[in-house]
DNA sequence: TCGTAGTTACGTACACCGTACGTAGTGCGC
DNA sequence: GCGCACTACGTACGGTGTACGTAACTACGA
């Protein structure tokens, strides 16, 4: 009594199980997988405690057992996804390496596209994000580099694919969830941009969107952003 | 009556006065300044339709008038906040107009903590976002690339800035806001880390953190980060 | 072996959220 | 001057996170 005492720590530093009292009902692994598998059905505002809790099959202030704010429901969820990634021997060619990491995080957040808006601190060191870590740093024992500096390299590649990807995410989400139909959409948004345009007062805008270079390729803008930031580590050039 | 349809439009493309009726007590920059000055002063989760109606001293329902969605209230502080960047004269020197553009959107979003929340998608082409978009063009005047290349350079300097300033924005966050000190805090992450890393399953790891540099100096990473991406671009090299 | 303390489970309740809808009043364009 | 489009705003609905109280259960210390 006197007041359950708050816990502010992290979630993975409390044990899953302390011994005492009736054995839990379920794992942090089934509370995870069923809020990933909400989150990837009905999209991330979907997953409420009640709803996780109902999916699970238990009261709603059961679920606070397991899960003291809802904000590690976010952790458990993040870290669950981080397990998909599929770890491989380092292949000696750390950049090669590195573009693979990239890709495999990408097509993670494209099969879970609620994962970037969880992932603003980089990376917060649970049991996944640790095993992910550690073997980006072994793709990278070929790099002639301190510590310190691979960490930069691994903040940077995680933060440029969590950026390219929420844009490609926001761009399928305007195109698919309107029924305003998309051409509807496109035609105000241009029609207001062009008359925008049409003030005179953003020549360069202009010049750009005049300049056309047909439809933008994605995938190609990726790889090149890719490429130029690694060109920016490597050896002394 | 038959129900006012709802407008999917881009909030940008309604004009804010149509002539008709009672002239609104408001100005959209009424209302984004009174958002605005909540979210810097409270946190964005204060930001709610009835806090700023209240802070405008109207009905709450009364600012449905003005912004059809909360989402597109949203559009109008990120739009508020970006009419705080100060623009210059192009030096002639496009890196180092560059990195200015970078340190200021940076110092923009210590001020406006909220910010990066907002900005998902790169940027929606509200007025002081054509604006910000023209000036980096012509910043970039001196780089002999094509514009879909300058945009792309402008696409990844904002996700850098929106990245690192998440991150310490975050870490600023993580020792601010408990009273459970920020030692103890420490404590147990480091508690836990270490127990993690003693396991030997992360020999990296424990070597990267047994390199310890002393304490990492944030400000110095943005700056290589910075550096190394534009190095990416530039003259062929 | 047996209390008892620490857990699990979960219903109720509260304060708050976004916003649909209806109604009343206002002032411009025809 | 009429009518209509607009402003203003109160009420209400269905949702949210979660504090708190209570009952059942089990592993440990005596």
């Amino acid at each position: 009594m006197a007041g359950r005492a708050a816990e502010p720590e992290v979630i993975w530093a409390r044990p899953e199980r302390t011994g005492r009292g009736p054995r839990p009902a379920y794992t942090r692994a089934d509370i995870a997988a069923a809020a990933v598998r909400i989150a990837d059905a009905e999209g991330l505002d979907a997953v409420s405690m009640r709803r996780v809790a109902a999916e699970l099959g238990c009261g709603t202030m059961s679920l606070y057992n397991y899960v003291p704010r809802k904000e590690d429901l976010y952790e458990l969820m993040v870290d669950a996804a981080g397990g998909e990634h599929e770890l491989w021997e380092p292949s000696g060619d750390w950049r090669a390496d590195m573009l693979r990491v990239a890709h495999q995080t990408r097509a993670l957040m494209h099969r879970h596209p609620w994962l970037p808006r969880l992932m603003s601190p980089v990376y917060g060191f649970s049991p996944n994000a640790l095993r992910y870590l550690e073997h980006c740093l072994a793709c990278l024992d070929p790099l002639p580099e301190p510590y310190g500096t691979k960490l930069e390299l691994i903040a940077m590649l995680n933060g440029i694919v969590t950026t390219y990807v929420t844009n490609e995410l926001a761009t399928d989400e305007r195109t698919r969830s309107l029924p305003w139909s998309q051409e509807r959409e496109n035609a105000i948004r241009i029609a207001y941009l062009g008359g925008r345009i049409a003030t005179g007062e953003y020549p360069r805008m202009a010049a750009a969107f005049a300049e056309d270079a047909g439809p933008i390729d994605l995938e190609a803008v990726f790889e090149r952003a890719l490429g130029r930031m690694l060109d920016g580590f490597g050896p002394r050039r």
